[in-house]
DNA sequence: TTAAATCTATCTACTGATAGGTAAATATAA
DNA sequence: TTATATTTACCTATCAGTAGATAGATTTAA
């Protein structure tokens, strides 16, 4: 596999899970069996690491959300395809969302880094804010807004908690309100 | 005002913006006027520090909902004085939960922190879940894990960008669930 | 005078980062 | 095709800076 394409991949993981300032180059050329040193070939500064990490991600969810519209035709179904991404990365993989992590250190990280932090939260809502629309609901802004604050935070509360009822509520409270 | 006090302020307000790995003891002492070594009388090691204060803000929380409960008398008023609680640290403060900003980052916390966040998430379930009870809510449990997720959510989302229309919705959201 | 609090000085470990070198692959031009 | 040049992807070695932490001296306050 494509260095750079690994390197994210270790880096994303440990992220999603210790934050941005607990993961050193080190850790991740350990893991790789590599030379921290050469990490700097393929991102010369760690903040490079950083936006680029955020911008993959944001990318696949952008994606993600593209296959969603294409796949499933009704704005419920396809709002609770979103709440299964979330679901499946928690429950399969036991990963939170990556800008939910580093957007609660926010203000430690490199503007680059909290720019696609700020682009995916962006991009999620407005791509919420259609479906609710679709779906008729009054103000479906607030709606977007408040299902990814309550998909971001319940992930959070559950991994730190080791306890999935936090989220499952969560996800359940959203398809309720689809009715 | 007490060193121990004084150290612990400023350590929660700067874990508060940045989390728990981006404050150093020096960060701290510089702010005081004293030198790191001089913390580590009162704390001898981070992890100390990290225990205490997240204990401490646990406890303080705990006496606001005690005040909340002994001021207000109806569970609406009740859970609409937990969110202004929410709403007033990030509008006058900017800040977002310790706990939630700790807990995205919990599997590089020491143990001794990690227990101390799920002790928080717990108290506030339970205090919430009494108030959704009184109001006759069913599955009360559910609904005080939706509200505790969906505030520590929209408040890292609104402060990581900048935007607290994010939050607003989410207390509103809150409120209008009463009804 | 004693206990509490802070100091100086230092330590080890680790951080991101850089310089300079190397072997192998790839591209370019005679 | 062959010789040259360039690029890729790593390496070793090292740097300055910072992390948390400690020992022991000194100041401060009850």
């Amino acid at each position: 596999m494509d260095s750079a394409t690994q390197i994210l991949d270790i880096a994303e993981r440990r992220m999603r899970q210790t934050g941005y300032n607990a993961v050193s180059y080190r850790d991740i050329a350990n893991e790789m069996g590599i030379k921290s040193a050469s990490l700097h070939y393929h991102f010369p500064k760690k903040e490079d690491l950083g936006a680029a990490l955020t911008q993959r991600y944001s990318d696949n969810f952008s994606g993600a959300l593209q296959d969603i519209s294409s796949r499933e035709s009704t704005p419920s179904a396809r709002i609770k395809a979103f709440v299964d991404i979330y679901s499946a990365a928690l429950k399969q993989q036991r990963l939170v969302c990556l800008c939910a992590v580093l957007g609660a250190e926010s203000e430690g990280l490199p503007d680059r880094v909290n720019v696609e932090i700020k682009n995916f939260f962006d991009q999620n809502i407005g791509w919420l804010t259609q479906q609710y629309e679709d779906l008729g609901k009054a103000s479906p802004d607030s709606h977007a807004k408040t299902a990814l604050s309550l998909l971001s935070g319940a992930m959070v509360l559950s991994a730190s908690s080791d306890d999935n009822s936090i989220f499952d509520a969560a996800a359940d409270s959203i398809v309720q309100g689809l009715d």
